[in-house]
DNA sequence: GCCGTTAAAGTAAACGATAACTGAAATCGA
DNA sequence: TCGATTTCAGTTATCGTTTACTTTAACGGC
């Protein structure tokens, strides 16, 4: 910048201006000083101005495992959308550990991240988390998994309506007997859980209370918890004809479970599985799932930080639910 | 750092040096000083000290698509290197793009990363992108895709050995007439290609021409390519009884239209993948394949650029190969 | 008892930008 | 024609660290 203001006799605050198009400056100074920008092509110094700002224009992602597609896809999605404006993305995968969700965050703090995007591994919000994110003023945003009492942005889907919408789709494929093979008791887990009860009770029917089954995990290992659920669900005196599963992963594994018992899908027992993973529709036989646009709920999370970001002031904590869609294979197709 | 050489009566390079643990100051001063640091929970700068340090502590990954298994797999093995180290990772999907890859580059370099990890979308060095680099002395590891005339360190894979080997075990399998699904003209697709033709080579079989095909793509819409590329396959007078795809997206692909021929997997043709992807044991024929240990390669990526940001002389590029092994599965065995 | 050495701490400048003022010339309205 | 605006540019201080150098005091050897 002292260069540039040297060789064209004006001074580095002249040059700033140019570059935070300023309206101070005349069109001919800018097109002067922004020719010789080019020329040298200089880009301006992002700790230094970090420093005075106060900002880094970096957005933090904590995931609780990046290699999971559904949230490689968020990761795209928010860059997309904050790219653009500059602000560039810093992924942590916590592994789904609580601790190591509370270090990774901890870190993106350190490094003054404008605002953090969270897909929590936690079951209920860490207090000094959260009294951290407030010393510091840092927005946050949660996704796809609230956290309850966390007064925050949200972005994920109705969970109960995506169990219920699941659920309901099973009963018109003529289902009675549906089971549920649970996610984990977060938000998510929870709610896709009501759902599925509401759309039970909605048309009376009951089901014996051994026909949901809770899983150890449902994302890394969610195939072989799948299938250990499926297994034990099978083993009852009468096993259900429709199973509603918490997630793909874990629909995949059951799957396995039901033609190693020789039965068939769906005349014998409909399968239905929540995200639209990649491949599914390529199985033995194609899985009937509920699409969470992800891409979607990428960009809202980052337009809401953004929006955080950008007021001054603080405004209330807004709840935004993107669509959910079913997207029916041969899994159900009765 | 005022407040806490303020309370002490020191000053706040005192601090600062504690913060380094350099060795000028006493053990009483220092545990003072660390203990007033717990106390007030007070973290550096991380703007200011790369403004005088001239480094960010930030490592940038260019991937050409999250969305990817593979190369989320990277991110998180690069972290889980870089984190405990004080580095942070900054991520850009490239799409594919080459344009959208030499500005995310460009972006990566304003923002002044230590070094930069990139699995290329291009088919040749993009010289205004290696200038760049060259200019600004930032350190640049190629992971799984080589450019070629690039002087950088790469990580990756002998993909000429994947093909080789993946040929090898079809021929061994009773395969004669061995097709192959290619990849992109990059690296890789190149390598494995030669890695084909030399596994034939050495057992003497020759092939039509035809039997290799070529694919627009084999990622983002790599099952539908696949799926094209082997109707095309089945459409000749002697289709062949066994192909080697690129990729497993490919495969996928194709054995969906050997299926949809009516036709047997391994029986009538056998086909294997390369990369491993999750679930491709889960397919009405699981699928052999080649795995890539994609989390070693992560690990390397980040070993490899860590170690040229912290030598303070140039050092000679290395080429850093992981070891490869053959998955087999339902899809070869016969 | 003097001087050189070492240990421990401090001083001042710099890193590269921005923010909040201030100043000078040009323009304008009555 | 004169004060009031407006337009454009410059001055100065500051952000929170680190670096290179300096200072001070204590110590030890001869």
């Amino acid at each position: 910048m002292k260069d540039i203001a040297r060789d064209l006799n004006v001074s580095v605050v002249t040059v700033s201006k140019v570059l935070r198009n300023h309206s101070d400056i005349s069109p001919e100074t800018t097109e002067r000083v922004l020719q010789r920008i080019r020329e040298l092509n200089y880009r301006p110094n992002v700790a230094a101005r970090s420093l005075v700002t106060g900002r880094s224009f970096i957005l933090g992602l904590v995931v609780p495992d990046l290699t999971h597609p559904f949230f490689g896809e968020i990761a795209k999605a928010i860059t997309s959308v904050s790219r653009p404006r500059g602000y560039s993305l810093v992924i942590a995968s916590a592994e789904d550990d609580p601790d190591l969700e509370l270090a990774e965050v901890e870190a993106l703090l350190a490094r003054q991240v404008d605002a953090i995007i969270l897909a929590s591994s936690q079951t209920s919000a860490q207090a000094t988390l959260f009294q951290r994110l407030e010393e510091r003023r840092t927005p946050i945003v949660l996704m796809d998994r609230a956290l309850s009492g966390v007064k925050a942005d949200f972005v994920g889907v109705d969970d109960e309506q995506v169990g219920w919408m699941a659920t309901n789709h099973l009963i018109e494929r003529g289902c009675r007997r549906i089971a549920h093979i649970r996610g984990p008791e977060i938000s998510p887990g929870i709610g896709r859980f009501l759902g599925y009860r509401k759309a039970l009770a909605q048309h009376q029917i009951e089901v014996p209370l051994h026909y949901v089954v809770k899983t150890p995990s449902a994302d890394d290992r969610g195939s072989e918890s799948g299938y250990d659920a499926m297994r034990e669900l099978l083993a009852s005196q009468t096993p259900p004809d429709g199973v509603f599963c918490f997630n793909d992963e874990l629909a995949i594994g059951a799957l396995r479970a039901i033609f190693e018992a020789n039965l068939r899908v769906p005349e014998d027992i409909a399968v239905i599985g929540v995200g639209n993973m990649r491949q599914t529709d390529l199985l033995r036989v194609p899985l009937t799932t509920i699409d969470q646009s992800s891409a979607k709920m990428g960009e809202q999370a980052a337009l809401s930080a953004l929006k955080i970001i950008e007021s001054k002031s603080a405004i209330a904590p807004t709840s935004i639910l993107v669509p959910v869609r079913l997207i029916e294979r041969a899994s159900t197709a009765r």
